[in-house]
DNA sequence: CAAAAAATTGAACACTGTTCAATGGTTTTT
DNA sequence: AAAAACCATTGAACAGTGTTCAATTTTTTG
């Protein structure tokens, strides 16, 4: 194992305090001044090892995307059939929102204003998260199971529906007497059904 | 017109700047200093005629529920065919959102915490916007345009699809080579076709 | 007019993210 | 070894946040 500098265990112990702080209270309930208590360092301190609280965030959002990608690059291999891959993907990502709510938030839910500083470099990551679901589309065309005319743009459609599904569960919008289980299972069926052929007797 | 009390006026003109800053700037980005500054009183005025921000807050997400639910309604009445009426509806809420970020952003995407104290008799009026989706697609089913097994439930998908594509749209996270419109009208034709009678030779 | 009540102020408290001059400690250079 | 350069670290400070509260003014009531 590589031996760490000094300088280089005080910034990973910095990074690791802020991911447990980060899990325990979200990020909007944590401050430098926390992670400096809990370091034991001083705030000036974070400051010269990450230019500011953003960076120090934005450094545990390409961490959440490693982790929600891997999921569902997993969940890609695991089903020959791409209509069960399509529900496996889908199952994937809304498995990793409700397990890892706080990073989900920072993933997703932090504001343009937050955002606009992640290095663009690091966007590459987040957009193979929707791509794995184009893919899979693209090939429920192909074999004539699904009708979709643009995967990536139904890639997107997909994945708002599934934002929304969280987004709403973890701010306890949904009336409580659907349970979120029902929720998340609705969803999935939704976006299998959506795609699939319709009836010819259908209104349009 | 009923006159107002000195106390009334200040009281009124607290909510008119409150809702003047945040259409400008946002909830996040405004500050009591800031509309005391601009009423030109003393913070502490604020907190004589508003317990909190979150309450100042509150009586502009009921401002905000009103304005939807009105253009809901009025969808909902200007449709016989229920199926066009679910898409009018569908599209009452998705301007709404659009044309008025920061409301949606009280009303639809403050954290538990702040929406834990929202006074309990206020949700109803919340509650009626999904109610209506909920009566439209229970219309669809009894005219057998449409497969509907719960509508409540389906309203509650219905609206977190378009939660998702709005929450993504208004953090820029969609990829913007897709224009928002075409998100906007892919979503609506997708709430449609998700509850229309598949094709019999579908692999469910 | 005096007393009670209501409305209003301004200072304070405990936070927040961020900056920066001053410091101590290692290396590197002379 | 001494001097210079560099790196790591601190603590105080700045400007901002939501909120509280004793003191004060203004209004209403008896």
């Amino acid at each position: 194992m590589a031996t760490e500098s000094k300088t280089e265990i005080i910034r990973r112990s910095i990074l690791d305090v802020t991911r447990k702080l980060l899990v325990e209270k979200g990020i909007n309930n944590i401050s430098t001044r926390m992670i400096a208590r809990q370091v034991g360092c001083s705030v000036g301190l974070i400051y010269f090892h990450f230019k500011s609280k953003d960076e120090l965030t934005h450094t545990l959002i390409e961490e959440g995307f490693d982790m929600l990608v891997e999921r569902q690059e997993s969940a890609e291999k695991a089903h020959e059939n791409p209509v069960e891959r399509l529900a496996a993907l889908s199952r994937a990502y809304l498995n990793f929102a409700l397990e890892n709510p706080e990073y989900y938030e920072i993933m997703f839910m932090l504001k343009p204003e937050r955002m606009a500083r992640y290095p663009a470099e690091k966007y590459r990551k987040a957009r193979r998260s929707v791509e794995v679901v184009a893919r899979t589309l693209k090939d429920c065309a192909k074999e004539n199971l699904m009708v979709v005319e643009d995967p990536y743009l139904n890639a997107h459609i997909s994945w708002s529906f599934m934002h929304g599904v969280i987004t709403l569960i973890q701010a306890q919008r949904i009336d409580k007497r659907i349970a979120n289980d029902t929720m998340i299972e609705a969803a999935i069926e939704q976006i299998i059904r959506m795609h699939l052929h319709p009836a010819a007797d259908n209104p349009i």
